[in-house]
DNA sequence: GTAATTTGGTTGACATGACAACCTTGGCGG
DNA sequence: CCGCCAAGGTTGTCATGTCAACCAAATTAC
C-alpha cells in the first residue's frame, strides 16, 4: 500500500476522481451559456453577489465565498465590466464595492432556473440520497486544510 | 423537489461538488509542479505514453485517453515539444506518433513518486475505503452519456 | 512619529482551454 | 477518373487561470 507509486487501483480512483468533477463541471457550464451566454464562472459570480441582499459586497468578501484568490476575481470582474454585467465602486478607503447591474441582474434571472435544471439532471437527479450525502461529506474532508 | 431553482440544499451539495474537485487537483498539480516543473497536464500526457510501453502513440488515442479534443491535445503538445518533453514523428501518411523524449521520461520518472506522494496524501489517505469505493461509483454513473 | 508590515487591489506576462475555420490524405460512389 | 466527404491534425482567436511584481491605504512596532 506505500510503495512510490500508485497501484493500478489507486490509479484508477485517481482518474475517476479527476474526471467526475471535470465532466459535470462542463456539462453544466455549456449548458448555461447555451442558453444565456454567461459562463459558469460570471454566472458563480453574480448568484453570490444577488444572494447578499442588495446586490453588492467588498472584492474580498466575493473572493473568499468563490475560493479564489485575488488576483483571479480582479480579471474576473475586469472582465464582466466590460460585459457591464457588474460595477465597481470605490469607497474613498482603499476597498472597492462589487455592483450588480441591471443586465447583470436581469442575465441571472435568465441562468438561474436554467442552471437549476442542469444540476438536477446532470448531478441532483443522477444519484441515490446516500450518495449525494456522501459527496458532501467527502468535499468537507478534503476541503479541510492539510495540517490540522 | 422541482421548483425552478435549486434550494439551499440543493445549492450547497452542488458547491461542496464544485469545490471538491478543484481543490484536490489544485493541490497534486502544484506539488507536482514544484517539485519538477512539470505542470498536472502534462504530467498526464507522459504518463499516458509511457504506459503503453514503446512511449509512442497516434494523437487520436492520446486525446481518447486523456478525454480531450484533438485542438486541445495538438495546443498541449506544441508546448511539450517545445519544452523538449515529447516529439512529434510523421508517419507518411497523415498521421503523426507522438514520442517521449529522453528528457521527457527522465521528468516523468521525476514527477511519478511526487505524484503518487501527493494523490495519497491529498485523496486517498483521508478517506475510508468506503469513501473511496463511492467515489469510484459516483463517477462511473457521473461518466456516462446523458442519454441513455 | 515613523519605519516595517499587513491588507486590499491592479497589472503584465504567460500557460491553458474552447471553438471554429482550415488543410491534407484516404476512401468511396459513380 | 472525378467529385465528395470523413478522418487526422493545425492554427487563430478569445476567455480563463496562475504567478509575481507592484501600488496605496491602514496597522503595528518601536
Amino acid at each position: 500500500m506505500s510503495d512510490k507509486l500508485l497501484s493500478p487501483r489507486e490509479l484508477r480512483v485517481w482518474h475517476a476522481f479527476k474526471l467526475m468533477g471535470e465532466d459535470v463541471l462542463t456539462r453544466v457550464g455549456r449548458d448555461i451559456s447555451d442558453a444565456t451566454g454567461l459562463s459558469g464562472s460570471e454566472f458563480g459570480v453574480l448568484s453570490r453577489l444577488a444572494a447578499i441582499g442588495k446586490g453588492e459586497m467588498r472584492q474580498q468578501v466575493l473572493a473568499n465565498m468563490m475560493g479564489w484568490d485575488k488576483s483571479r476575481l480582479s480579471h474576473q470582474l475586469t472582465r464582466m465590466k466590460a460585459r457591464k454585467l457588474i460595477e465597481r465602486r470605490s469607497t474613498g478607503n482603499n476597498t472597492v464595492l462589487v455592483v450588480l447591474t441591471r443586465l447583470g441582474q436581469q442575465k441571472l434571472d435568465d441562468a438561474r432556473p436554467i442552471h437549476a435544471e442542469s444540476v438536477r439532471r446532470n448531478l441532483l437527479s443522477r444519484l441515490t440520497s446516500e450518495q449525494i450525502d456522501a459527496i458532501v461529506r467527502v468535499s468537507n474532508i478534503l476541503g479541510e486544510d492539510e495540517d490540522e
